[in-house]
DNA sequence: TAGATTGTTAATCGATTAACAATC
DNA sequence: TAGATTGTTAATCGATTAACAATC
């Protein structure tokens, strides 16, 4: 079942992918798990396809077919077991393990996002900010200290960090990626408005906040 | 070719969508307009599909079949005039006419939405700072003073908010987006990790960072 | 057992893309 | 004109969903 897919997928790029699984049942599936840690909490034991559909907003037969792409089985007239499928989608989505990052431009966004405290609880931990501006760098965001963007490669190479998070302005992006692919840099987050160029095995995740913003006032236009 | 569609997209939900334009052209449409003006910018009268595709990340044919849902025509040898188009899709997307909004839960990520200048660019205009915590009450942020949630439902609908961004914990979530509908908003931008229930004609972007981690870190783990 | 629910196949739906004639 | 590029039809691709037998 193993197939190897080629993504043309504008908003997260990868040149070959090689995955089990379809990206919208990817994208679903951090949703689960939110959901079913939410049910083990209140003391649920099993949760049907039909329930957890109704929370995340898609049919149970789409619930169903989800699972039976990360082979998770169900005991019919019963549901999912709600904790082993919640920490079977955490090991593959890759929560359990702690992943370091970098976040570069510590501007308003870059500020909020190595402050909140959420990205915890999806393994994510920021071990180093950086940013151009000399009156920054020194200066600390939380428990970091600011980093001149000169060290940046030389510090994902040294730590092995796997992923750069990137909240600089659209024109400086480019030369930060370029610096964190250098620095041997797996995947990035891109919250600057550009299209990143990334060889090939580097996975690019763009966030871009005016995308969402101008489908929603389009349609609240009228 | 005004075609009556039921969306049951997870991520952007909406009753009975009346669009002319499927919904991922939708999200690309931003996309192109920044690199219109991007070239426009740059003194360029004229941008082929190719071209643009090349920009975005996207084929040429795409590019083409997006426009012309638009009804927008380029001239065959010459590619589509970049000012007047991008004006066009400006229009479309809604980006001209200011819509006011109002943010609610002030903590990290809605400081720096709050915060955030690119929105103003998207017609986006925050008029109204909300929370619950009471020692945060009559502070600023930027210029806004910080309003008890108390007062969310009266003030939307005395200034006809159309748009509420929701940046609460949670379990807080459900309880503004009925004041928000309440009040008589049109849209949410929900960043609170959860799923909201609004009435028909009322259009809610998830935009859940979690999300997108658990996707990075599902490709980035191996 | 009866009722609930799963797992999977096949049908459907809709977006992307190839092909190519039309046009500047 | 020749070359570039558009606009659109039809083919393809892949995700969603309906249907239903299997199972607890």
């Amino acid at each position: 079942m193993l197939v190897k897919r080629f993504t043309n997928n504008w908003e997260s790029r990868r040149s070959a992918l090689t995955t089990h699984v379809p990206v919208p049942t990817l994208r679903r599936l951090p949703l689960y798990y939110r959901e079913l840690k939410r049910a083990a909490s209140q003391g649920l034991t099993h949760v049907s396809s039909k329930t957890l559909g109704e929370r995340v907003g898609v049919p149970a037969v789409q619930v169903r077919k989800d699972m039976s792409y990360l082979d998770q089985k169900g005991r019919p007239g019963v549901g999912y077991e709600a904790q082993s499928l919640a920490a079977h989608l955490r090991d593959f989505l890759g929560l359990a393990s702690e992943k370091q990052a970098v976040l570069v431009g510590v501007g308003n966004l870059g500020r909020a996002l190595a402050l909140y405290p959420g990205f915890h609880a999806y393994g994510l931990r920021i071990v180093g900010a950086f940013d151009n501006d000399l009156d920054k760098v020194g200066q600390r965001v939380g428990t970091l200290e600011i980093l001149p963007v000169e060290a940046l490669g030389d510090i994902v190479a040294r730590l092995q960090v796997r992923v750069g998070i990137i909240t600089t302005p659209a024109d400086a992006a480019q030369d930060i990626a370029d610096a964190l692919v250098a620095g041997g840099i797996k995947g990035i987050w891109n919250f600057a408005p550009c299209r990143l160029a990334v060889p090939d095995g580097v996975f690019v995740k763009d966030e871009d906040l005016a995308v969402a913003l101008a489908v929603l006032s389009h349609v609240v236009e009228q």
